[in-house]
RNA sequence: GUCCCCUUCGUCUAGAGGCCUAGGACACCGCCCUUUCACGGCGGCGACAGGGGUUCGACUCCCCUAGGGGACGCCA
């Protein structure tokens, strides 16, 4: 039998990391076996259910490349087959209608509250005649005694008293099939294999499996994955900064170094810290990942994403960074080759929002220099070095990293001073104060006009900051 | 409250009774490299929640306690 995972988000929201993650888990195992992946749009709650949530979950997994071979199929498009699921259950007894009122139902919870008993349902209506007619909800008669077993493929083996279960409703006053019931339809329907979702869901297992039974479908096998934490160890949410997917990609991580990132939160293999996306199917096992939830932890994240910024091809990563170039006003176009930017800037950049930010002095003069670096750099003994420099760059007729470097050296061996002397005040008066390679390849990339006007600048503020001292 | 689950450095993790003086990674701190900032290299700091068993021997097995999380909805 062919293996099939599917990752069933309810769309009243973005995708979030937790999603994305499980959903990773899910898409991996099928990879893995050669099996398939389906996604599955869970949208039976009318109220909060968005088309404006679906498009964002779809952009999300399409940024991270968890392509699905089928769907993306809609739960508000099979209520036929549900209800035809829903009138067996009530044929063979295994449903019943229920018509006891929200205040009752209310006070029956209080009343085990306060005998500190698990509140539940208590088959008020398991055996009354309901008038079909009349407001109803139907519910699934669940078993009364024995122990649901399940062997989870994360867990172990678990086990659940049907003393601790109640008789769940399927289907609203409203004539809306309820999460449960609809799982369970689709995932037979569907023929998902391995059930591979978040560990809140462990609870409803076991009146899945009942379900199921009295449907007579054979279960799938499940796999609860951990859920992920905030970096202070309290449930993720957006207090913590970015929670959905597409703000990293917006903050400029790579959508691989997120993939990694959340591959290795809850799972590893060996020592080994960076995974391609086939080496993550190659060594995945859903038997591997860890029980305990785990903290996301943003520097780490930051890590691998300087990692896959130095590691990719520069083309790929220019590819990448245009759009927030254009973000700070900068069209890559008007100025240096983007590409031989990223060379020179990509190992000082924890994100693609920082390359952009440091790589700007290249394509547009700054508006001032750096304060601090300039109390130092720029002091009156800075002016002849400068000027020397100047004027033999000024003579250049074929700017190039060779000739760059000899009028550097030349300047500071005709003045006998030291490399810094020059070097501190024109790398200043070059870049602004960025970070920046080494200086000929930096005034190599700016260009002459750029580097000839830049030194000027710098001239005039020496000359400004020294009549005032 | 009831039921279920979880518990190794600050964080992500390795560890399936002796290989553990508990390994790796991020972060942090030193040193080296260096025309700035980085990258890189080397080194340091740092954990088995607590208590009982079982065993010749427990991070590893069992029990209890504590802490954390989840579920308990006509949400999914």
């Amino acid at each position: 039998m062919t293996i099939k995972t599917r990752f069933a988000p309810s769309p009243t929201g973005y995708l979030h990391v937790g999603g994305a993650r499980t959903a990773l888990f899910s898409w991996l195992h099928a990879r893995k076996h050669g099996g398939r992946f389906v996604l599955r749009v869970e949208d039976t709650d009318l109220e909060r259910s968005t088309q404006e949530s679906v498009n964002a979950i779809l952009e999300g997994m399409t940024w991270l490349g968890l392509e699905y071979d089928e769907g993306p199929f809609y739960q508000t498009h099979r209520f036929e087959r549900y209800y035809e699921v829903i009138d067996q259950l009530l044929d063979n007894g295994h449903a019943y209608r229920c018509n006891c009122s929200k205040e009752r139902l209310e006070v029956l919870r209080e009343d085990q509250m306060k005998r500190k008993e698990k509140p539940r349902y208590d088959g008020h209506c398991r055996n009354r005649f309901v008038d079909p007619t009349e407001p109803h909800v139907i519910r699934f008669r669940n078993p009364a005694e024995g122990v649901v077993v399940f062997e989870d493929m994360v867990r172990g083996k678990l086990a659940f008293s049907n003393t601790e279960l109640d008789d769940l409703i399927i289907k609203r006053t409203d004539g809306s099939p309820t999460y449960n019931l609809t799982v369970v339809v689709d995932d037979w329907d569907m023929d998902i294999t391995h059930v591979i979702r978040g560990d809140d869901h462990i609870n409803n297992t076991p009146r899945q499996i009942n379900l199921l039974r009295a449907m007579g479908a054979e279960p799938p096998k499940y796999a609860h994955v951990p859920m992920i934490l905030g970096d202070d160890g309290a449930r993720l949410s957006k207090r913590h900064g970015a929670v959905s997917v597409m703000q990293y990609r917006e903050q400029g991580i790579l959508p691989e170094a997120l993939l990694n990132y959340l591959v290795r939160l809850g799972w590893s293999y060996e020592d080994k810290e960076h995974f391609t996306v086939d080496e993550m199917i190659e060594f995945f096992d859903i038997g591997d990942v860890n029980k305990a939830a785990s903290a996301f932890n943003t520097e780490k994240l930051l890590w691998l994403n300087q990692h896959y910024i130095k590691s990719d091809t520069p083309e790929r990563i220019a590819h990448l960074l245009s759009p927030h170039m254009g973000d700070i006003d900068i069209d890559p176009a008007i100025g240096p080759d983007l590409v031989e930017v990223v060379k020179a800037q990509r190992e000082r950049a924890k994100t693609l929002v920082e390359l952009a930010e440091i790589s700007a002095f290249y394509y547009k003069d700054f508006d001032e220099f750096d304060e601090k670096t300039a109390k130092k750099a720029f002091k009156s003994a800075a002016i002849e070095p400068l000027e020397k420099v100047r004027e033999k760059m000024a003579a250049l007729t074929d700017w190039n990293r060779e000739a760059l470097h000899e009028c550097i050296h030349k300047t500071v061996e005709e003045l006998g001073v030291g490399l810094g002397k020059l070097g501190m005040p024109l790398r200043l008066a070059a870049t602004g104060g960025s970070p920046a390679p080494d200086l000929d390849l930096t005034l190599y990339l700016i260009g002459q006009e750029a580097t000839l006007r830049r030194i000027d600048k710098a001239l005039e503020y020496i000359h400004r900051h020294s009549e005032q001292e």
